[in-house]
DNA sequence: ATTTATCATAATTTCGAGATTATTGTATAT
DNA sequence: ATATACAATAATCTCGAAATTATGATAAAT
């Protein structure tokens, strides 16, 4: 069996659940260990995940984590933004009952979580099974935009989006306010208004763009 | 000094080039000779450019030129649409005359050659320098855009995008009407009006939707 | 004649070591 | 005390070969 992919898969997971520390040295000697493997695999799989800019590297200083950096959360918020409202319009125009179902599943899937941590109060343990809901819903999304460059680009922007926001202990990026963002796109995308389609995921992304001198487009 | 940076850069240049046929293998075994290194330091290159989509891969197969696609083309063209023309409206915003008289000197090298082009009728031993202009005033357009994350996405597409296009002995991607598209989207530009140079964009590669099921969103 | 099994060949994947380069610490000189 | 030169250490980069897996050819069986 070729581990090579499955190690790819995991020290992505690393990297975009706090598995590391921002900034924080890949030496792949080190790493080796932990994957039963050589170093060289471990390079390699550095070198692919540096291409998909979930790892910086520079030649004859190696591998490292990218660092926290407001000016690049903010690019990629943009990116999401851009890139999410297109690929749901499309989406939505494609006008698939199935799509409308799925979302519509995602959702409340979604929306069940998000009720539970604000009942709660303490997301500690529901973190992991958030991100991935999260995760589901705006992949969904976009799931049936009919273009598979613009789903790839997103998974990239979605993964260094995470990574930036990934933070130990804290509650990542969930507040409550989010119940009502995730409802009001599910509703104008159910609706069929691509404008306020647009204007909802623009709204529910803004309180990343906090300083941005890249304005907004489509809102 | 290390190589592999020279060697992927080589290699990129190849496969967007027309240095490949499309679908053929890419054999590290085979390649070593031509850049004198080892066949795992190809490897490790041809597995970042798969990363970047500009070598396909599948585990146990090895490595492929990608074929030509129809569809791909399409899906490729519409990230360039949306890429471009967010980047050209928020380089306009920024409101550099550095950047307006950059954007100038570009079209007006690029103009230049289209022109001897057109003339001479035979673009055969113009085609390289033609498309290290074509690829200059395209990448202008967006590079006071203020997104590092946006400039990289559209590097990335546009060599998928060359490689898509490019065959052999062919006129390439090179056509007549070019020389007013590319004077449009300049003037649209240079006269402040987003909507106009967005649309101005969008026709520029409107022959590359042929058969779209994606529709333009902005136009 | 078609299919299945087995074997030989070729390609891919993994590895650890040697070569190269950076980093750190120490000593000397200004 | 600061700066420079040099040596020791640690990291990165490159490589060729061994291990694994796919591919193709040949033979046996239905």
């Amino acid at each position: 069996m070729p581990e090579e992919i499955d190690i790819y898969q995991t020290i992505k997971t690393q990297l975009t659940s706090n598995g590391f520390e921002h900034g924080a040295k890949l030496r792949a000697e080190v790493l080796r260990d932990e994957y039963n493997c050589s170093a060289s695999t471990v390079r390699e799989v550095l070198f692919r995940l540096s291409t998909v800019g979930l790892v910086d590297f520079q030649e004859q200083r190696g591998f490292r984590v990218p660092k926290r950096c407001a000016a690049k959360l903010i690019e990629l918020t943009h990116m999401r933004v851009l890139l999410e409202s297109e690929g749901t319009v499309l989406s939505m125009r494609k006008g698939g009952v199935l799509w409308e179902a799925r979302l519509t599943a995602a959702h409340h899937q979604l929306s069940h979580i998000e009720k539970r941590i604000h009942a709660h109060g303490d997301p500690s343990g529901l973190i992991e099974i958030w991100s991935n809901s999260e995760n589901d819903f705006h992949q969904t999304l976009i799931s049936d935009c009919g273009s598979e460059t613009l789903k790839q680009m997103h998974r990239r922007v979605y993964a260094q989006f995470r990574q930036q926001l990934m933070v130990a202990d804290r509650q990542f990026d969930f507040i409550s306010g989010n119940i009502q963002h995730h409802a009001a796109i599910l509703d104008a995308a159910l609706s069929g208004d691509e404008a306020l389609t647009r204007a909802k995921i623009h709204d529910h992304l803004a309180r990343h763009l906090k300083g941005d001198t890249l304005a907004s487009t489509t809102g």
